[in-house]
DNA sequence: TATTGTTATACTCTATAACTATA
DNA sequence: TATAGTTATAGAGTATAACAATA
């Protein structure tokens, strides 16, 4: 609660560079993979994913798909919209709720996202992993879900309005 | 060499998915404090810290300048503009190459990274560092360093005609 | 009244290609 | 010929606010 924000020591500095350089870095890459073999945005493989991978049915509410892949609703309508355009997904009302939609992944949507896959696998491996021994990966994986879970838990402390919360990723 | 990409393994897939979440979640909290603080994007904060911080001289040429923060040349000159439109940098000839460009900071540009950096390391502590054990956040740093080192030394696999470079990050 | 989702709108940012000027 | 930088342009994505319909 100290309001003299003390400066980053050289590690801390490091540790946040370094994750914005890296996770920016991987992402350029990760998104023109996708663009040049699926034709498709990060924000899209993450919602094909959600709807193919994660979800049993292969549906989901819209409200339900935002949480952790947008920060705002008009944003996934729009999303939706491409998407719906592209065949890959349908929408239709929600059984339980009228004002809901159901989004579902449709069949050319689930190829959609076994074409990408391998590719983009490829690059995870080739750009962040590959240089990382086994242990590396496991103390990355468990300090960044530390950071993740705070994050999620903890709302901006500003006291900003919440917009979405963000949620789980596909276990693909 | 293995042309079938064998699947990631659960840690793998979670420290990659964890990384983007985190790095994804960690950014757009940054890019608000940046907008609302000192009406900045964070490419121009990159940018004023890169002059401000990280030059001894305040100036820098606009292709060493774009190195590690931009992915287009039009894309710098066009941010530059802005800066230079906000009177935060000015733009001058170079000395010693007529073609070049020499953006040097001002200092209301100074002055607008001081006003922005209390408020922006607040965040990442909050947000990143809080949860985390002193010994995390080193091994955070060093897994993360590997990872960019590797990722700054090999250009995508997939022979992508190489774009732009990119380098390292203020010191400050 | 609160929530779900869409629409309209305005804006920011990015990237490609064509171009100018200097090395 | 190659490099530095700008410009024109076009497109993708985002967010806010107003709105309609249902809970």
């Amino acid at each position: 609660m100290s309001d003299a924000a003390s400066p980053l020591d050289a590690v801390e500095l490091g540790a946040y560079f370094a994750l914005i350089e890296v996770a920016d870095l991987l992402r350029h890459t990760v998104e023109q993979q996708l663009r040049e073999e699926g034709d498709l945005s990060y924000v899209q493989f993450q919602l094909l994913a959600r709807l193919g991978l994660d979800s049993p049915t292969g549906s989901e509410r819209m409200t339900d798909l935002a949480d952790g892949v947008v920060y705002s609703r008009s944003g996934l309508t729009y999303q939706a919209g491409l998407l719906e355009k592209a065949q890959l997904v349908t929408r239709a009302p929600a059984a339980d709720d009228e004002r809901g939609v159901t989004v579902t992944i449709t069949d050319a949507g689930r190829a959609r996202v076994a074409k990408v896959l391998p590719g983009h696998v490829q690059v995870i491996r080739d750009l962040l992993l590959q240089p990382l021994a086994r242990e590396q990966v496991e103390t990355l994986h468990a300090v960044l879900e530390s950071a993740r879970e705070h994050m999620r838990a903890a709302p901006p402390r500003s006291a900003r309005q919440r917009r979405r919360k963000r949620n789980p990723e596909p276990t693909a």
